[in-house]
RNA sequence: GGCGCUAUCGUCUAGGGGUUAGGACGGAAGAUUCUCAAUCUUCAAACACGGGUUCGAUUCCCGUUAGCGCUACCA
């Protein structure tokens, strides 16, 4: 704990050197973009004090967990690089545990079977509900005697197992951003520990597992803010310290309403698909309902939101996905990172659209050369494959509205030829001569230069927008300058020259 | 319905008893003229409402409203 900047309180009741902490996600969806800010802020509080995080995966809802969606998840953390430091642990594997704790529940007085039968009780719940009354369970088999419940589990009958939650009294904790919250105590229900198949449900299964993981902080979306209380009981019935809570707000949708499939892309891997960088992603989401120190750039590496991620910067309030931003954060990163980094990357967008590369002169250098004189130009890595296909592959065709543009004119057709002719006769071939030869031809033409430029651009990349036009003819060599001016006709859609 | 949480530009947010209420994204305008999705410059844009407390509230307190969450043998 040496390293621990003295900017950010430290609290860890569990006596730990460095804290625990967990992403526990359930496997019955995707890595979505909530349990992703999840897992990085739990990420993010591990490596800056340098302690553990736990991956575990909560799967006891045999129903609804798959194994595929468990792939998902893991898929969804190592695109982000949210590496883990124990796990993944799957509750399912750990059933014993939870009923030996719930046994012990029981025997400590903390539970008491329950008989009612599961229809009896949704119908009770709907009456109770109709009649604006709260729909709680009223604790009838609570008056049963010990050993009268044991005498008829031993006789076979079903049951669950329910927590007996104390009468009076309020329970509460010190949550790290949001401070002090209590629950009175009378608002809580007799909630269910053991299902009547045995299993575990939520609740014991996560302060068991905590407990027994030595979870020093509890990070985690605040729809679980109603769920403490019925923890904190249980961390004290089991008589176990409790973490320090940390409830992080949640991210809406533009609408304000929870990020939903509705949203469009609700799995973070759609995002990896849509050509976005993970970690412009990360970025986007670290800043999502935490602000570092006053001041800091908004883009940031890993190392600066590690070094700078803390509890206290964590905001109360929910936080509304936005796009526009995300794509902003993409662009930096893009621009930012080096062609070798980049280079990867866009491989697998040529790969998804179908396009070999075919670099001017074949060689990795050339593709790098090309990326670094597009990437500022990039919105997103799938650029690379389709609004600039026309550098990379001579299969490429041109957007409609640039040519309206730039190359309605008929007449310019000719003129790219001839103007190809005094590149194919030109001996040298760089910006500087490229420029000069163009220049010179729309003067003795009495044509504006930047017509001549604009037709070219188009006739060259196929795209009205593109970096400077002479840097664009060298990468692409005098090869295909040559061709593409003379073939314009035919990329507009007209009849070859 | 009950309980809980929250409330600063459209969005993410800074701030905090006296400020021209700051930044970023997005938007608008202009510059550049070889395009803009690049670059530069400029602009518009917010303290939800009502009561207190106070010399003074956007800030503190209460209420209202709104939003969100929880209210399962889901997690």
């Amino acid at each position: 704990m040496a390293n621990i900047p003295a900017t950010h309180s430290y609290q860890n009741p569990l006596g730990t050197l460095a804290p625990r902490v967990r992403f526990a996600p359930s496997p019955t969806g995707y890595l979505h973009v909530g349990g992703a800010r999840t897992a990085l802020f739990n990420w993010l509080y591990a490596r800056h004090f340098g302690g553990k995080l736990v991956l575990r995966i909560e799967d006891t809802d045999a129903q609804r967990s798959t194994e595929e969606m468990v792939e998902g998840i893991l898929q969804g953390m190592r695109w982000l690089g949210l590496d883990w430091d124990e796990g993944p642990y799957f509750q399912s594997k750990r059933l014993e545990m939870y009923q030996d704790a719930a046994a012990r529940l029981l025997q400590t007085g903390h539970a008491y079977y329950c008989f009612c039968a599961k229809e009896e009780l949704e119908k009770r719940r709907a009456i109770a509900t109709a009649e604006g009354r709260a729909p709680k369970y009223e604790g009838t088999c609570r008056k049963i005697p010990q050993e009268e419940a044991a005498r008829r589990r031993a006789a076979g009958e079903t049951a669950v197992l329910r927590f007996a939650v104390p009468q009076s009294g309020s329970t509460g904790f010190d949550d790290a951003v949001f401070g002090r919250v209590e629950f009175s105590n009378s608002e809580l229900e007799d909630f269910v520990l053991l299902r009547s198949d045995g299993g575990p449900t939520y609740h014991l299964s996560v302060v068991t597992d905590d407990v027994d993981m030595k979870i020093s902080h509890v990070v985690r979306g605040a729809d679980h803010i109603s769920n403490t209380p019925k923890q904190v009981l249980l961390y004290q019935a089991m008589s176990a310290p409790l973490p320090v809570f940390a409830h992080v707000p949640l991210i809406l949708g533009p609408d304000k309403t929870r990020l939903s499939k509705r949203h469009g892309a609700t799995s973070v891997m759609a995002y990896r698909e849509e050509g976005i960088v993970p970690e412009g992603f990360r970025n986007f989401l670290a800043l999502l309902g935490w602000t570092p120190a006053e001041g800091t750039p908004e883009v940031m590496g890993d190392a600066e939101l590690i070094r700078l991620f803390g509890l206290e910067g964590i905001s109360r309030s929910n936080a509304v996905f936005d796009r526009a931003k995300l794509d902003w954060f993409n662009t930096e990163y893009i621009r930012n990172y080096p062609a070798e980094k980049l280079l990867p990357l866009i491989k697998e967008e040529w790969e998804k659209a179908g396009l070999k590369p075919q670099a001017a002169d074949h060689s990795d250098d050339w593709l790098l050369a090309a990326i670094n004189l597009l990437k500022t130009r990039a919105r997103s890595l799938k650029d690379f494959a389709h609004s600039f296909r026309a550098y990379f592959t001579d299969d490429f065709s041109a957007d409609p509205a640039a040519v309206a543009k730039f190359l309605k004119d008929e007449t310019l057709f000719p003129q790219l030829a001839e103007l190809a002719e005094l590149y194919a006769l030109s001996p040298e071939f760089t910006e500087a001569s490229a420029e000069k030869i163009l220049r010179d031809f729309a003067a003795g033409k009495n044509l504006k230069a930047g017509t001549l430029i604009n037709a070219s651009r188009v006739a060259l990349t196929g795209q009205g927008v593109a970096p400077s036009l002479f840097a664009v003819m060298v990468l692409l060599g005098k090869t295909r300058t040559v061709d593409r001016l003379k073939t314009a006709g035919s990329l507009a859609g007209r009849a070859p020259a």
